[in-house]
Formats: structure tokens, sequence, C-alpha cells
DNA sequence: TGTCCGATATCCT
DNA sequence: GGATATCGGACAT
């Protein structure tokens, strides 16, 4: 039984969607070919109170302003000038909170993605933030856009994959030393431990 | 208008 | 493990 995620899967508390998207299915239909995989780690972004959040004590701007709409919707935004980092708005309106998708295990469309990666290598593919942004050509033209649209060429997808919370580990996000011991250290990033993510996980625990 | 620097990836040694 | 590519948002001037 494959059913796509409605609004109400992510109107619910950020860190219950951050954990519950492991295990579902991000699916973008590029060129009529579906290219995505099984969302493997994720982290929580919860504005207002997180110092790591784009949108940390109200911060609102034209880039931050989908967050303060409905769950549901995608921000989608450039680092470095170079990779795109892809995030789902979650809560209720005027809480700025999102999920950022941080790897992906590549299921569909695979061909595609290793072209659009210029590697052959799968363990590379969709392995981190901007690389699974590339895999799936995602860019900006989706920033705003509705997950849950029935036209939407970007959604998530319930496959029946079953997830025990034992098998989700946690720890500190990565690369936002900039926003203090604190908010660097508190464990908003969720991983499925059968996954090879966990060694890209663990290879970027040992750096910290 | 100008400056700073980031929720990274890659290539090199 | 270290350098560096390369854009644009945020905020100060």
């Amino acid at each position: 039984m494959t059913r796509r995620l409605q609004r109400g899967f992510f109107l619910k508390p950020t860190l219950d969607v951050s954990k519950a998207l492991i295990g579902k299915f991000l699916i973008h239909e590029y060129k009529g070919q579906k290219l995505g995989g099984m969302i493997v780690e994720t982290e929580a972004y919860i504005g207002k109170k997180d110092k790591a959040a784009h949108s940390y004590r109200g911060r609102r701007t034209p880039r931050t302003e989908v967050e303060y709409g409905a769950g549901g919707h995608v921000y989608i935004y450039m680092v470095y000038g170079m990779h795109y980092q892809l995030n789902f708005v979650t809560a209720g309106k005027e809480e700025p909170e999102c999920v950022l998708i941080r790897a992906l295990e590549p299921v569909a469309g695979i061909e595609t993605m290793k072209k659009l990666r210029k590697t052959r290598d799968l363990n590379n593919l969709t392995n981190g933030p901007g690389k699974l942004c590339q895999a799936l050509h995602l860019d900006k033209t989706l920033y705003g856009a509705d997950l849950c649209a029935r036209d939407s060429k970007l959604y998530i997808e319930d496959r029946g994959v079953k997830v025990g919370s034992r098998e989700i580990k946690k720890g500190p996000r990565i690369g936002i030393d900039y926003a203090g011991p604190y908010w660097a250290r508190v464990h908003w990033r969720f991983w499925l431990d059968r996954s090879w993510s966990r060694v890209y996980t663990f290879t970027k625990v040992e750096s910290l």
C-alpha cells in the first residue's frame, strides 16, 4: 500500500515529524520520470527559540517567509553559493519550524540521478543535503511548493515501511557551530540506524 | 552599495 | 585532513 502524505502529517510537533519522515519516500517527478528514495536522515529547526534556525527570534524575510505559512510546503535555499538544502515546513501557522532532509537511500530513477550527480557511486548519490538536491534536480523553483497538492511534482509517499523507534538514532546537528554550544548540541538530528547513512553520520560526528 | 559568511561538496595530498 | 569554489541573504553603511 502506497499513499501520499497529506497535510495533517506536517501539522504536528516538528521533532515528531522529523522522526516520522524516516522511512518515508521522497519523490520528484522530473521530465516525466520519478527520482527519489527513502528518507534516512533529518534535522529539526524549531524557529523562534532555535539559534541555529534562519527564523530564530521570529526573523521574517523573503527567504524565511514560507516557514510562517502552512505545514507541508517546501522551504529550499542555497548555501555556499553552490548547494541547495531541502526543508519541509511543519507545525502550525506563524510557527516558523521545518525539517531539513539530510539523506536518502536512492530507490527511483537511479541511473538519471547518477548522471545528474556525475558519479557512478551509489553510496555517494544522496548521502548529504546538497547531494540529494542535485540528484533529484531540486532548486529554487520549488520554493513554496505544496507537497500535498494533487498535481505536485514533489511529494512524500508512505510505502508501508515500518521503522521501529529503536531503529532511529539521534545526535547533534551538523555544521551549526555558529549557534553556540547549547544549540549546536541538542539532539535534533535523526537517522535510520540500519542505513549506510550511519557511515556518513558517524564520520561527521567524529569531526565535531 | 558593501561586506560578511553560511544547515556543503569536492578535489588534492 | 585541508584548501577552495562561488552565490546571495542579511544587515550595516
